[in-house]
DNA sequence: ATGACGATTTACT
DNA sequence: GTAAATCGTCATA
């Protein structure tokens, strides 16, 4: 299977959050087992202008680091005291630009997915469509935490995104992002792609 | 040292 | 639709 080179993410956030829907994004596990999904939703934060950001206004702090990173890596942060996000970091050094994974349509690995995910619900009621339909409830199904901050998505062996299927221009809506009411004037600006 | 808050999810009325 | 859960992070002092 294909993985991107460097060079795949070294464009700006809006580009790379369309390019990445129909990618599969892949977690291998410590024991080997393959957890696989089709990147569906994304979202794009833009960097020092955007007041939506974690580098908003320059924030450069330990936990953002990876934003001002060189592009391809992974950016995890933990929010709201119980869960965990995951960015693909775009642009180059110096522009702290981050695409978020929102959504995915599971593909491999299901069982393990729903064992994560039961942890804090019924399993019997967690349907496909539900394992990962959420930002934090991906990196839950896929045992994304802390430890994948920093991972190299083009060389890594735990996390990366393999070619799938490009999704094209005309399938695919954008909506304004969400929980970031925050973010006045930057609050509605249609930085969530979503495959349509 | 302290306090306010969050790129969410879930359960409940 | 509303609210609770839950704590690391960061700005302020």
């Amino acid at each position: 299977m294909s993985r991107f080179s460097r060079k795949y993410y070294q464009h700006d956030a809006q580009t790379l959050a369309r390019a990445l829907l129909g990618q599969v994004l892949v977690r291998v596990l410590a024991d080997g087992t393959r957890l696989a999904g089709r990147i569906i939703e994304t979202e794009a934060y833009l960097g020092v202008e955007d007041k939506a950001a974690h580098s908003f206004g320059g924030r450069h702090t330990p936990r953002n680091a990876a934003m001002w990173g060189p592009a391809g890596h992974a950016y995890v942060y933990f929010i709201y005291g119980m869960h965990y996000c995951v960015n693909v970091v775009s642009a180059t050094p110096g522009d702290p630009a981050a695409v978020l994974l929102r959504a995915l349509e599971p593909l491999e690995g299901l069982d393990t997915m729903r064992r994560h995910r039961a942890g804090r619900i019924a399993a019997s009621r967690l349907r496909d469509r539900d394992l990962c339909s959420g930002p934090a409830k991906l990196a839950q199904a896929l045992a994304i935490d802390r430890a994948l901050d920093h991972a190299d998505l083009v060389m890594g062996r735990e996390l990366f995104i393999e070619r799938g299927v490009q999704v094209p221009p005309q399938d695919i809506v954008a909506t304004p992002r969400i929980g970031i009411g925050y973010a006045q004037e930057w609050a509605q600006k249609p930085l969530r792609f979503v495959v349509g």
